[in-house]
DNA sequence: CCGGCAAGTCTACAGCTGATAACTTGTCAT
DNA sequence: ATGACAAGTTATCAGCTGTAGACTTGCCGG
């Protein structure tokens, strides 16, 4: 049968091949949405490797989480004004034009199922609210941080995935704005 | 085999049960975690009911939905203190021991099947965001409110979903004061 | 008393799910 | 060149999905 192409026999390449598509697929319609055949055949390979080399779908699941989250987007580094260089990205990445994937979208899509949710809290709390922590000062940074990111979350969800009308034809300046101020509450440290 | 308890033949009681299941089934499981078996075995018939009554599982689905966005949780009429009061609400409903199930937990475990998500979509529209713009006062009142329920569903995905533990563990009083804050942003009208 | 019609059920289908065990095939060191 | 081990595949499992058709059962008007 061998494939015209056939990738020559390697183990890490298949393993990462098997882990891109796993990533895409798995934000694209989420951990109950995707069967790990699908996952397998778009990598070109059968679906009993993943078992092979993640264990499970689960074991995939999360490595998928933290590869996605481990990456940093969304927060620039750049403290100078966070909170209103953070909605203009978020604002741009959630354009119905916009096609970008990532952790918002990954974890908004598999939050569902229980499981998966407690390997999206245990990815959160590594990379990205320790991320989002680190760049604010003052007390509490914890739960402001959090509350920034549920903000972000819940505007994800709205205009890419629900799609309400309002947030999604929103003149993009104007929401840019809006977010911007309501960041800010939490983003500056309280007096 | 007449079950000893047997509820006499009666369309509407039956329908009404199976509406109820569902609610319940839906906002606990998500579209996608449940199936037409598991409900319509709660309600005491069989499967096929659900689609002699509803057409489908996605019939039944829409009429669960509007039942439950119909219904004027989370937003309270009086537009004295409404930030305040809707972040209270919020934050008392989302704690790890309330077990209060309502149309934001039935969107969250729900949106990730674009179907599922149109529906959602079109009940919001109908109901939850028209009631929330219509207690804002000054332009954009859409956007605003919209971009409100974001800050409310973002909060219930990490607090309840997902249990990120600043939010979980968060003072409920420190927690109600800032997103009373940042609701404000969008509650009071702009200067 | 009983016939008709609606309420409800049984059987079945075609397709999918994640996972396991046993098998074949390619590659590299010797 | 060849043997050994890893890489990859095929076959299969038990269970679930939503829905369709044909069937039985109970109630209510005459």
């Amino acid at each position: 049968m061998t494939h015209p192409t056939a990738r020559p026999r390697n183990a890490a390449a298949t393993r990462q091949a098997i882990l891109t598509s796993a990533i895409t697929a798995f934000t694209r319609h989420g951990y109950d949405g995707v069967g790990v055949r699908d996952i397998a055949a778009d990598a070109g390979v059968t679906a009993m490797l993943v078992n092979r080399y993640f264990g499970s779908k689960e074991g995939l699941f999360t490595e998928v989480v933290d590869v996605s989250f481990a990456e940093p987007t969304m927060v620039p580094p750049g403290p100078a004004d966070l909170a209103a260089e953070t909605a203009g990205a978020l604002v741009a990445r959630t354009a119905p034009e916009a096609d970008h994937l990532g952790p918002f979208e990954l974890m908004l899509r598999s939050a569902a199922n229980p499981r998966a949710a407690e390997i999206i809290r245990a990815g959160i709390e590594k990379h990205v609210g320790a991320r989002f922590t680190a760049a604010l000062n003052g007390p509490h940074a914890r739960e402001r941080a959090e509350l920034g990111l549920a903000l972000l979350a819940g505007t994800w969800l709205l205009r890419r995935l629900v799609g309400t009308s309002a947030l999604r034809d929103a003149d993009p300046g104007l929401l840019t704005a809006q977010v911007t101020r309501m960041l800010s509450v939490v983003v500056e440290p309280p007096a």
